[in-house]
DNA sequence: GACGATTGGGGTAATTGGGGTC
DNA sequence: TCTGTCCCAATTACCCCAATCG
């Protein structure tokens, strides 16, 4: 049923994108990737997501236009997935 | 119901959460989750309530759609959905 | 009663979150 | 506009050993 729902921690997304721990936190508060929060508040993401992401089939509109489904949306959020609910 | 009387050991929900099985046990001491003690003082926790906590108790409407038919996941149902008192 | 594996509790180090700045 | 780095506070992870579960 899962397409494989394993998490990951914060510095394993950062690893995998060859970026900061800090810059995935943006991208989950941006709701730009999924994030599932732990209640103690810190991000779990999805493995299946974040390799999608890498492979770039996460955003195949966008690899071509992408002044175009960037910043295009009622909620401002581009929500290519199961954005978060944005509570702190 | 019965999927949502089951009970989950410390070491499946840690395995859920992708997090140590004693930072499930803080959660229950903190009452972030709700625990139930075998009298030997062990915990046990409620599928239902883990499943509610793992798909994001914020329970926001997303009616998103990325063109391609990605992750869904596991079906987020409407639960009880104990409102995460974990403020920063 | 005994055994292996898990859990609980305490304590300390590492990671994470949020804000602000360059 | 986006990313990397600074601060501090909270959360989480791993260490120990004793008790409990199956």
């Amino acid at each position: 049923m899962d397409t494989g729902d394993r998490l990951l921690t914060p510095g394993e997304v950062a690893a995998l994108f060859r970026v900061d721990p800090k810059t995935v936190t943006r991208w989950a508060a941006a709701g730009r990737i999924g994030s599932i929060r732990t209640p103690g508040g810190h991000r779990r993401f999805r493995e299946s997501e974040v390799r999608a992401l890498l492979e770039g089939e996460g955003m195949l509109d966008e690899a071509d236009d992408m002044g175009k489904a960037r910043n295009v949306g009622p909620a401002a959020s581009t929500g290519p997935g199961p954005a978060n609910a944005g509570m702190y």
